[in-house]
DNA sequence: GACCATGGTTGTATCGTTATAAATTTGCAT
DNA sequence: ATGCAAATTTATAACGATACAACCATGGTC
């Protein structure tokens, strides 16, 4: 009788699934419900370890749901819940250039595996304000939490973030008053350890190329190197006009025109590969022996400058370990409150 | 009377919209059928552009929608059609370096700028087989349309994703009797070029570091290399025991034993950066110069290596311009049907 | 024996959208 | 007026999951 009973209740339903069950049809919690003989709010609760549901019944839900590979519908849990289970990436157009963006994706993913989180990329197209996608998505509710890079002094982004008790981490700080997560290198130690690994190898005047000074890190770089040359006393420059974004021809072709003019550097702090490559690419264009007459220090994020020749001494950025922890930051901070201080963390330099 | 009707078969939501009316609550088809006096099901159609729907109506709709900021709910709308807008991208570990990903992402995403598709990331871990994650996706809908890298002469993943008629586009392509989308690089004819080019400087034995031979331009790379060499009649050498995804300290270790014994060749076929400058680490520590003693081609995908000195001739590939067709090609398939001709695109290196 | 707390399970409504079928209005010929 | 087809609009049910409240045994207590 209680198969009857079934067949008349859902006739149009089981139709469909005979048709496409010629290859297993996706299972739901009523495939696990018909299985088990119960009810679809009981296996809704014994999936989800509610404690009111009988032990016994629990675990054999489980196995039940295992046994036929049950995976709940993102979509039906997504509009039920209001939970996307999805992680926003920012990921800007800048950074195309070697793999600051794909180091990082292998950090999240990494953080996210076994987790039911997907991560999606949010692009910020250059011709729109660095605000629009965070709207975006505030506004429509497209992800649970956000990571984005480039942090400004006053970000807006962190700003409206913060506003609306939204989870998110970004790389790299802010200079505002109210503490918020974040991830960042310790840019402030790297500028002024190459300066003074510079100086140590008899540069009397360094020259930085800094990044765009709307954003944070530009000013650490730039104080940590000033703080080295104010300390030993020895000259400096700082690029004007170009910046760590600029195209590498450009940079190559500031530094050919400066060495062309009168006391020019002769120790270099490079805060990239692509930095780096176009400025040793302009000293040798003019005769400069790397070693001799120039030195260099790079910031590498890849390995791939250990084999540049003649070598250069670098200090290592690790964006990967970057990406695994902003990833298991945010997990925590989607699933309940944490104090902010837990999602602070700053990257410092290996002791040498 | 109509407004009490209202409030009366509504209760529960109208209290719901009012407490968190306080800042905007999210537009939904409701909110449109409430100020249009319409019933949500016009509204629906009438959005969907439906001919049934009178001109007047539809345009009515569009603009009360326009006004409000109305966007569809992604999870509502994939419940209940099955689409979820999704394009999955499978990422695979080796793709750290020199933004290979990147570049492809950011074609990709350009690709999709402007449509409703979101690009999720779909890692694909190293230890676990190649078809694992489209598995996955096909077996819980998990993406309308499927990108991929790393193609082999017989991939399973393109055997699957054929069978089950998904839309997908691979980077590569297959050596499989069935044709199917793709798009790639002309590898045959850059390493054809490449041997062509350094013999032309008076290169007598070439060497190439191919990639993993499971992946099928492998055997494009290795065929245009020994199709050149064969032609002309040069000595060469193909690296045994490492790859292009080996570590660069690896392929540099490889050169540097390798020039110690007899006959070492004095022309190199680089397949990418970073190979590139293993190799060139490995002849500079030998004393060995380039332009004189020895050669390289290299293939660039950053225009990083315009910046390198000495100079090394290379030929470009772009990834951005493969992502963006795969992106557009993927789109069109997911739309209906397409001819598999009009899927496939080989990208062939600008004429000198 | 009636009553109640407890543990365990279930029914109902709902998230926002769309496919389907039904209902309503309009226009026009009869 | 009357009927009927065409043009519009609407009601209903469903996608798969979960929040909430209600339900039903069971066993102990008075």
């Amino acid at each position: 009788m209680p198969l009857d009973d079934l067949k008349e209740r859902r006739p149009v339903r089981r139709a469909k699934g005979a048709v496409r069950g010629s290859d297993a049809a996706k299972p739901t919690l009523r495939t696990i419900a018909d299985l088990t003989g119960l009810a679809v709010t009981t296996v809704s609760r014994a999936l989800a370890g509610a404690p009111q549901i009988a032990l016994e019944t629990r675990q054999r839900v489980a196995h039940v749901a295992a046994e036929i590979g049950y995976l709940p519908d993102r979509a039906a849990q997504r509009l039920r819940t209001g939970r996307t289970q999805v992680i926003s990436l920012i990921l800007d157009p800048h950074e195309e250039i070697l793999g600051y963006a794909t180091s990082m994706i292998n950090g999240l993913t990494a953080a996210l595996r076994g987790t039911p989180y997907h991560l999606v990329i949010s692009p910020h197209f250059s011709d729109s304000p660095q605000i629009e996608p965070v709207e975006h998505i505030l506004r429509n509710r497209l992800a649970d939490g956000i990571i984005f890079t480039r942090t400004q002094p006053m970000d807006d982004r962190v700003k409206l973030l913060m506003q609306n008790d939204f989870p998110f981490i970004c790389h790299g700080r802010t200079e505002l008053a109210t503490p918020h997560p974040f991830v960042d290198y310790d840019n402030y130690d790297f500028a002024y350890r190459a300066a003074k690994k510079l100086i140590a190898s008899g540069c009397a005047k360094l020259a930085i190329v800094l990044p765009p000074d709307t954003f944070t890190f530009s000013h650490h770089m730039r104080h940590g190197f000033m703080t080295a040359v104010r300390e030993e006393g020895v000259g400096y420059e700082i690029a004007t006009g170009i910046s760590l974004d600029s195209k590498s021809d450009d940079i190559r072709r500031y530094f050919d025109q400066r060495l062309h003019q009168s006391s020019p550097p002769d120790g270099f702090v490079c805060g990239g590969e692509v930095v780096a490559m176009a400025i040793m690419a302009a000293c040798h264009d003019h005769g400069l022996l790397p070693g001799r007459e120039v030195d260099f220090v790079a910031k590498q994020t890849s390995g791939l400058f250990d084999q540049i020749r003649p070598r250069v001494e670098t200090i290592y950025e690790d964006l990967s370990e970057a990406g695994l922890l902003m990833g298991q930051m945010l997990l925590r901070r989607i699933a309940g409150p944490v104090p902010v201080e837990e999602l602070q963390h700053l990257q410092r330099l290996a002791e040498e």
